[in-house]
DNA sequence: AACTATTTATAAGA
DNA sequence: TTCTTATAAATAGTT
């Protein structure tokens, strides 16, 4: 359609061939909007020409997304799998390395540990026993600290009854 | 460019919009591969008429993921980034609760324990009191159930010496 | 699904 | 790039 019947094959001049793409570009994107609207079909239509400029066309009141992940649904071709199998792998690798915790905190808690043999078990003990003495010099520090606290209060106190019974005949004074 | 002019609008009677679909379908793959070849564009095509039948073209060499990936970095339009999140959102809660485990665990291993109150500290000690009540049964357990198992094999191992003796001298004459 | 009169797209030239 | 125009190609309506 034009001056001269072409073959299809690459265009060879760089100038020809980008005017082609120019002209046909906007030929193709005219054709989809009429098939979008005359049938009511759902067209995406994305373009890349040499000048690496993009071009699109999408009919109107459809979302890309809507249309890929019906591509997707239809063709059974996964197309951002690849760009999940990362995060799924994360997931995994988290997951298995929260099951090992929860396993840790059960045996810890006395639970699950019939398969456990001797000497895992005195490990467990020796951990747990370990645990418990740091825990309970924590529990002393915190009852001489609030004892310490009381006391200083407790002195403060009588400090502050000393100096203000003289006060208080000045005080009823005032009033 | 055919009988008769057409207004670019829906046509209304089915028959007719599914032919013209059906055509004018053909008619944009066909040209979509021509300005594929011709201008060396890439190029993706995905049509959906009423049918809901899907029509697919694509560049050869190219795939649909390539195309895509090259409109979400030209358009910056981000086109599964709603999939990832629920993974992303995924992976926090993961995460989340993993150093909750961390955390647990390693105040049971009395570390850690310096920002927990008098009450926090009473729970914890409880828990491993508790745990290392349990620890301890299965240890003797485990002792127990090794001493009967040893108590059986002695006892297994007399009862076959004592059949064994007499068969001692008919084994020497078969030889 | 074919046919064909027309419209439309476009190659080449300006 | 854009316009022009001769011609190729697409297709609307018909069979």
């Amino acid at each position: 359609m034009g001056r001269g019947k072409i073959e299809i094959k690459r265009i060879e001049n760089t100038n020809n061939r980008q005017v082609t793409y120019s002209k046909r570009r906007n030929g193709l994107i005219k054709k989809a909007k009429e098939i979008s609207v005359l049938c009511n079909a759902k067209v995406s239509l994305i373009i890349f020409g040499g000048s690496k400029k993009m071009h699109e066309y999408c009919t109107p009141s459809t979302k890309l997304t809507d249309i890929l992940d019906e591509y997707h649904r239809q063709c059974g071709k996964r197309l951002w799998d690849a760009k999940h199998e990362n995060l799924n792998g994360e997931i995994d690798r988290i997951k298995k390395e929260n099951d090992n915790l929860q396993i840790k905190l059960r045996h810890l808690n006395g639970q699950d540990i019939n398969s456990l043999n001797h000497k895992e078990l005195i490990v467990l003990d020796d951990v747990l026993e370990n645990g418990l003495a740091f825990v309970r010099d924590q529990k002393m520090e915190v009852i001489n600290t609030h004892r310490r606290n009381h006391k200083m209060l407790e002195e403060e106190n009588k400090e502050l009854n000393y100096y203000a019974q003289p006060l208080q005949p000045n005080l009823q004074e005032r009033i």
